[in-house]
DNA sequence: AGCAATTTTGCAAGCGTTTGCAATAAAAAA
DNA sequence: TTTTTTATTGCAAACGCTTGCAAAATTGCT
């Protein structure tokens, strides 16, 4: 790698090593029919004058672009940050890089989506909760790759990696009720989202399976944001009979409810215990560290990542989805309610 | 936007609207010379057939990529997070897309530079602590425009961005001489680094400049991850005459520190203060908040970007250095130490 | 109306690859 | 050997776009 010159293309390293540009091209991806001594040959020259592949050219001639679209909603999130590093990580072991969009630059989603399509990536992995189910379509009738991460396609013809919200927030019920809690507050997610309806639905349905009436004042809107869980924590904490526990929808969204209780002058768990869902890695670093219903986001970055590459590789592969478990992390924002603290509200 | 195909190219347009496709190639890049009414005409064509240009072919063609690179240690950091926001940020009001790299991919950083001087990116913006000057240098020789992030070109050949290492740590050493400690433990960053480099002389000058004695002890090794923030804690604590304030080269290691403090039963800020640096978003979710200096980093990130683009579109701009300042940031994290405590280690 | 200056437009030649097809060389079979 | 078969290699034609150059229109002045 001696010279390393822009301009420095396949047709300098045909004539470096004495054959046509089309061996070289052939060496280059991959091909069998070329001997050997010709591909050591090409090999040395590559090396020698330090070419290194076009990639626009490549793509535009018909190859792979070898870029993988990630769409996101925004980075400033923690949940994206852990699906980034599984997909990245899995892209790391193959050789494709990531073209990163963020849904709040000024053009819409889907003009995004159709860049894509153009050539610039060789599919897409979309974590984008609100979607309009219209680009999706678009890019399905396109036959381009893609994958979704945390949303399903309603009409299920997507390929799609999503976790147990149901059930994960069934036990987390579950698990404040064996704790002695019969006051429960929930704060639900920003309820367009199928995950923000999954979580309610199971929490609701561990209230009806242990026989719990359902109170509306303790079903709280949230957003999934921490400020929403912050006031929405407010108004549970204003109740008459406020609860002595609080599940929130989402781990952003416990950290407000727990600054709240903080505010109000009580205790996290000693007056109020405060459990989470996501496992973003703040969730740890609190204190109290936040109970939790793990989703495993770097692992679906990770099998998402994975889904899409084999079908970019395999175009006719079925359509595939995948559904991780959840797992209830207990740390220390969660106890048993004080008994004298039930019989004040009782 | 009714037709959404794949194939819909230039000359599709061109014949559509009637003109020929350089036409069609100069309204689309926002050339002059192009009578008002032709460029309704093949605006309205690229509506009707819903045409997307190729980015590919267009670099190709000798156009810019309209992609920015960006190579990052890893997505596993919270301050990467930050910087990238910014740059995100700054991005979307232009009209580049960003190409992330994470360098613990399997090649090497050198190898990533050079792929993105072939086309695939017109600039790059490097996070990249443990740079070899190297590849720096293949980049200011092919003229290729980048920015280096909090970090900085030893030869100062190179554009960058970084915060007043020096002046934050000075700030912060003050701050706890102001509250009274006086045995003050430091931890540094990986000293590789230069800015691991400046934070520990900016301790040491305000020690120096308060005419406090330095003790070897006082200074332990860090690497700017939480662990060794940890077990440097430990040390710390396990002197004869353990500190009454640890300031940790940046927030991560601060976490680790506030850790290990807990871990041996004592509390910050009433036993131990914690001082950190850098002021990542965790920072105020920890219990309690972590005082810290804050280092701009989303500022440091949209600005890199815009000199980058400065640079892209106008390449004969000279370089440019920024450095911005860092503040401190008071929460609860520190505070006067015990007088019976200091008594104690008298 | 005639001519120069200026604005618009179109043609053609790339940009650096991949790939189908055909030609050549080598190996196997007859 | 000669004929087949199979392995190697080269040529040429895209891929979809930008841009220099020249031709065609228009406009402004005499």
């Amino acid at each position: 790698m001696s010279e390393i010159n822009t301009s420095v293309t396949i047709l300098d390293v045909a004539r470096e090593a004495g054959v046509s540009y089309s061996t070289v091209s052939r060496v280059l991806s991959g091909y069998n029919y070329v001997k050997d001594s010709t591909r050591e040959r090409v090999l040395e020259a590559v090396e020698r004058l330090g070419y290194v592949v076009n990639q626009q050219a490549r793509s535009l001639a018909g190859g792979k672009s070898g870029v993988i679209g990630l769409l996101v909603p925004g980075l400033d999130n923690g949940y994206i940050g852990e699906i980034a590093r599984g997909i990245d990580e899995e892209l790391s072991k193959s050789s494709y890089d990531l073209l990163l969009y963020t849904t709040h630059r000024t053009s819409t989603e889907a003009s995004y989506a159709l860049k894509m399509t153009k050539g610039l990536a060789d599919g897409v992995l979309l974590v984008v909760p609100l979607l309009t189910t219209g680009y999706i379509e678009t890019l399905r009738e396109q036959n381009f790759p893609y994958v979704l991460i945390d949303q399903v396609d309603p009409s299920n013809r997507s390929s799609a990696v999503d976790s147990l919200n149901r059930q994960g927030a069934y036990e987390a019920t579950q698990y404040l009720l064996g704790l002695g809690h019969r006051r429960i507050g929930f704060i639900t997610g920003l309820m367009k989202l199928r995950s923000a309806e999954e979580r309610l639905a199971g929490h609701m349905a561990a209230l009806r399976d242990a026989g719990m009436p359902t109170e509306e004042d303790l079903i709280q809107t949230g957003d999934f944001w921490r400020r929403e869980g912050y006031e929405a924590a407010e108004r549970l904490l204003n109740l008459p009979n406020p609860p002595t526990a609080i599940f929130a929808s989402n781990d952003l969204s416990a950290f407000g409810v727990m600054e709240a209780v903080r505010a109000y002058g009580l205790q996290v768990p000693h007056d109020i215990s405060v459990i989470g869902f996501d496992d973003i890695p703040q969730a740890s670093l609190v204190y109290p560290r936040l109970t939790t219903v793990r989703q495993p986001l770097d692992e679906m970055g990770r099998i998402a990542a994975r889904l899409l590459i084999e079908q970019i590789e395999n175009p006719d592969r079925p359509i595939r989805h995948v559904t991780l478990p959840t797992s209830l992390v207990i740390r220390e924002s969660c106890q048993s309610p004080h008994q004298s603290w039930l019989d004040l509200r009782r």
